[in-house]
DNA sequence: AACACGGGGGC
DNA sequence: GCCCCAGTGTT
């Protein structure tokens, strides 16, 4: 067991050293707030797809203290369309919390990385170990993956006992004076050479001695028990129109897209025309006796997320007194770029812009 | 311990 | 369709 680990971390470390060419903006870099935007924008999300909000961020706010004092608003729609909008909310508060406790200085031991907010495990040991070489080894999917193929464990990486076991190779693996190289090379290695699907196993420099390669595993490994259950939901949208207004509101209830803003909404359990829609009391409860006219019925969308099918319908109406509600706010059509809408609405909209009003 | 949380790309 | 992605917070 000790040889296999040994060739792993040697052969690993070659290999980044003669093979790695992965580039990113944020390789290499030493600014612990970078480091850290860098890694909140990855947590579940493809490098390519987290690249160019690493790239906005970075202009709109070069360093904490200008993060910090960034309206949330305004961070949110930096945000728009980037998913898992907890990152954003709790973001916001650990550069707040920097700037407040930390005199702006990002925190330099693990504990204190790890206390802020949205940052756990992963991203506290791979700012620790990008930006102050402190030895913590990542887990992330790549890691996971890696080790559990190259050892051949099949406890599964989302019970707790793989995240133990794991955790514990990891950090038993890390060569302790270079934390920060060995980390970077783990992760490259496993989104470069053993990758999900179709690993570059002709070329990978550690298969010698792999176990899932040797015993023809590497498609049943790393384990996993949990499966999802995707459920559906079907959004109605009512865009309100009165003159140059058109009603929103921000999510708030613990659900999906908190803290994002939405017109009035009238879920369903099933699929439903605006004829039955009409019927329906949270229906009558908006609009009273006032008269209105319908301007347009979109088509059913299909938004498709990890957890659940968003089917949603979009029914602009006009009306000619205002109405009184009092959970929305009404805002003029150019006021909508200052508001974070989720992606099936910003969608939506910037289809329809001209048809708007 | 189980679940919720987005959006997109690969196959 | 299903799996995965530089995971974390809540219940």
């Amino acid at each position: 067991m000790g040889s296999a680990r040994l060739f792993f971390t040697e052969n690993l470390l070659e290999w980044n050293k003669e093979q790695n060419n992965r580039s990113m903006p944020w390789k290499n870099e030493k600014d612990p707030y970078k480091i850290w935007l860098s890694e909140i924008i990855l947590q579940q999300t493809r490098v390519e797809q987290g690249w160019p909000y690493y790239e906005r961020f970075i202009q709109y706010y070069p360093t904490v203290q200008q993060l910090a004092q960034a309206p949330e608003e305004e961070v949110f729609r930096l945000w728009q369309g980037l998913g898992y909008y907890a990152r954003c909310k709790n973001m916001l508060a650990a550069a707040r919390e920097i700037t407040n406790t930390y005199n702006g200085k990002f925190p330099d031991q693990y504990d204190q990385i790890k206390a802020l907010k949205g940052i756990g495990p992963y991203t506290a040991a791979a700012i620790a170990s990008f930006a102050f070489n402190l030895p913590h080894a990542v887990l992330d999917g790549n890691v996971f993956r890696v080790l559990s193929r190259f050892f051949g464990i099949d406890t599964p990486i989302d019970s707790t006992a793989g995240k133990k076991q794991f955790s514990e190779l990891a950090q038993a693996l890390l060569p302790a004076d270079k934390a920060n190289v060995y980390n970077q090379s783990i992760m490259d290695f496993g989104a470069v050479v053993c990758k999900p699907q179709a690993p570059n196993c002709d070329d990978c420099p550690l298969q010698r001695k792999c176990a899932a390669f040797n015993q023809n595993l590497i498609n049943l490994l790393p384990v996993k028990t949990k499966k999802i259950q995707v459920k559906k939901r079907y959004f109605n949208y009512i865009i309100l129109q009165h003159k140059n207004n058109i009603y929103i509101r921000k999510r708030t209830a613990s659900d999906i897209w908190q803290n994002l803003h939405e017109f009035i909404l009238m879920e369903t359990d099933n699929a439903t025309d605006f004829t039955a829609l009409q019927k329906d009391n949270r229906f009558r409860d908006l609009l009273g006796d006032l008269p209105f006219s319908i301007e347009k019925i979109s088509a059913l969308l299909k938004q498709q997320l990890t957890h659940q099918t968003i089917y949603s319908q979009f029914i602009t109406i006009k009306v000619s007194t205002a109405p009184a509600l009092h959970d929305y706010i009404a805002v003029s059509q150019k006021q909508l770029n200052n508001y974070a809408f989720p992606k099936t609405i910003t969608t939506y909209l910037e289809s329809n812009n001209l048809q708007l009003f």
